[in-house]
Parts: C-alpha cells; structure tokens; sequence
RNA sequence: AGGGGUGUAGCUCAAUUGGUAGAGCAGCGGUCUCCAAAACCGCGGGUUGUGGGUUCGAGUCCUGCCACCCCUG
C-alpha cells in the first residue's frame, strides 16, 4: 500500500501556500494535479508556483507539455502513478495538490482502458460535424439506440458526453457504459488521506477578485502576446483558459483591459462554485483506501492538516 | 437656453396595427469516469424613470416633471 496524501480545494484557496508549509515539515513530493500548469509558457494565470518554489520543493506536473499538446485525464493518471512509486522509492511521500477534480479522481480511481486507435481523431472530427449538421437531439437518439445506459447517464444530453461515448462506441465497436464495467484500469493500491479545502464562498470570492487583478499587473496580457508571437494559434485549447482569453480579446482589440479584468474574475468565480459542486460530491463518495476529511477553510487557516498527516504518515516511517 | 433623441430585469437589448412584458449575459442551484480553467442542465428576478390624461385595456398614444446623450448657440 503506498500512502499517499491529497489536498483538493477551488482555485485560490490556498493549496499551494498549504502545501509549501507541510513540505518544511515533512517529507513530501509534490505533484500537480492541475490541467493548466502542465503547460510551459502559463505561469502567471495558473498561478503556478514560482521557479524559486519549484527548485526548492520537489515537484511534478508542472510544465510537461508544450502550448499546443493535450493531455488526457488517463494520460496524465499514469503518469502520476510513476511519479508516486518513484516519490516512495526514495523515502519520500507523495502529496497530490488538485485543482482539476478529473485528474485527481483518475489518479484515485482509474480509468476506462481505450486501445489507442488512429482513427480516433478523424471519427472524432466527423461526429463533430455531425452534430453541427444533424443536431444533438439526432445524435443523442442515436446513444439511446447504441449504449442506452450511457444515455441514461446523460439526461441533459450534453453534446461533449455524447460525442465521448458515440465516439467510443465506433472506436472500440463497444458501448462505453460496458467498457466502463469491463475494461477499468485499476489505480496501484493507495492508502489515501484526501484533504478537501472547502472555505466560505464570499471570501474565497473576494480572494478571487484580487488575484485576478494581480494576475493582470504581474503582466499576464505580456505572457499571452508571448505565446502568440511565438506562433501558437489563438484556438489552441490554451487560449480558452480563464484569463488568457481575455487577454486574447485585448490583444485583438475586443475588451477594454478593465472590462478583461472583470471577466477573469468572474469567469473565475463561476470555475470555483463548479469546483465546489464536483469536490462535495466527491467527498461523499467514499472508497474503504480513501479517507476523506473536508475542511471549511482556507489553506493557511488549515491548522488541524499538520496532525492529521503526522498521524496518516506515522505507520509507514 | 433652443432643437432632437433615449429612459423596460444587476447589465446589453426584444415586445407585430394599443391586448396587462421576453431573451442573452450575470446571479443562485445542479450535472459531468479521457476537450474539465471545458461542456451542459434547472431556477428566481421587472409598480416598463415618474405624475397625470385618453381608452374596456397603455411599455406602446397625449401631456407635466426628472435623468442621461447628441446638435445648435
């Protein structure tokens, strides 16, 4: 059983600050389970840690890809398994600081195993034009007739799910509610401690704020004209993240730097009140090699997490 | 000061010849096992600037006032 620790919370609530203090007291590893700071080249609107902090703490997760990759949650759940046998290998404990709850429910969870198949893109590519010329409602009947429990899953017939299981369905010839069963790659054995940082909405909200405006004066509006003219293209996946967007916008003359402020931060209040939905629920679904502990309150007022660590850590040293 | 225009939900705007107001966004709630900082679903919300008049009936017509914008002096 490898032990493992996670600290999952919204943006802004203070996971980083949490996490650099636990690593002055403990042996830890960090590994970033965040879907932005995997990219080089978005360090200011990912809020990513420093390059003082990352040459100081051991980190992973942090700038593993280029600007115009992608990376899938299973891609990266893998990765984050090697991370953490090589982490214990050397003494060490692995401590998963979440921003994106996919991630961190593959790295616990697993996945779906998908043989890799190049005709993925281009079935892909022709649902989507599919969906464009024959509506939702066609392709979603067409779910019900092929996998209806992957539509019953789905009855506010998002476009996404339902290209993601039709897809999976021509792909594989199986429907993916069956794969989901039958073809679940299971996670290594873990002895979890999952730390959910759930602080008051207005504050946090009022942090958020802040930041957002802080983001646009260490100079995020430079970083994006950085990443444009080093020739990546606006409709990169990249350029829909919370404030580079907008900072596209300004760039092409769409928002007034003021008004882009204001987005970012509520675009960025929107993503924690989602974050806080998917992370309560995540809290009530519980495995027996998880104990999960929500605590009401920001990173740096987390007093109780120190004790608790000491006492999920004890039985390995 | 004179002339013209605008005033409808927190914001931007809709409302056929007058028939007692709708949409997007925001807000609030939720969903989501491979685009997830994404995508999607649900909900609440308006004495139509204000006083009067015409009318069976006024956001819509007439009029007093108020506010803002433009033009002219």
């Amino acid at each position: 059983m490898r032990p493992v620790l996670v600290i999952q919370g919204p943006t802004a609530a203070g996971k980083t600050l949490l996490a650099h203090q636990l690593a002055e007291q403990f042996p830890l590893e960090i590994i970033s389970a965040d879907s932005r700071q995997i990219y080089r080249g978005l360090d200011i609107g990912t809020a990513k840690p420093t390059p003082a902090e990352q040459a100081h703490y051991r980190y992973h997760g942090i700038d593993i890809c280029q600007p115009d990759e992608t990376m899938s949650a299973a891609e990266f759940a893998q990765r984050a398994w090697q991370w953490i046998d090589a982490i214990i290998k050397r003494g060490n404990f692995p401590l998963i600081i979440g921003g994106s709850g996919l991630y961190v429910r593959t790295i616990l969870e697993g996945f779906v195993a998908e043989p890799k198949d190049t005709r993925a893109t281009e079935v892909r590519t022709e649902l989507q034009k599919r969906l464009l010329a024959e509506g939702r409602e066609a392709l979603f009947a067409e779910l019900v007739r092929l996998d209806p429990d992957a539509a019953r899953r789905y009855p506010d017939r998002n476009p996404r799910r339902i290209l993601r299981a039709l897809e999976f369905y021509y792909v594989t010839g199986m429907p993916i509610s069956q794969a989901q069963r039958l073809l679940h790659v299971e996670p290594p054995p873990m002895h979890v401690l999952n730390l959910i940082l759930l602080p008051d909405r207005s504050r946090l909200y009022h942090r958020i704020n802040q930041r957002s405006v802080q983001m646009w004066n260490h100079g995020l509006l430079h970083e994006t004209h950085n990443l444009l003219h080093a020739g990546y293209a606006p409709s990169l996946p990249i350029f829909q993240t919370i404030g580079y967007a907008e900072s596209v916008a300004v760039l092409q003359g769409l928002l007034s730097p003021e008004q882009a402020v204001d987005r970012t931060a509520q675009r960025t209040r929107n993503y924690a009140k989602r974050q806080y939905t998917w992370l309560r629920n995540s809290a009530a679904f519980d495995q027996a090699n998880v104990s999960t502990v929500v605590i009401h309150a920001f990173g740096e007022e987390a007093s109780q997490v120190s004790s608790l660590i000491t006492h999920h850590i004890q039985q390995y040293q």
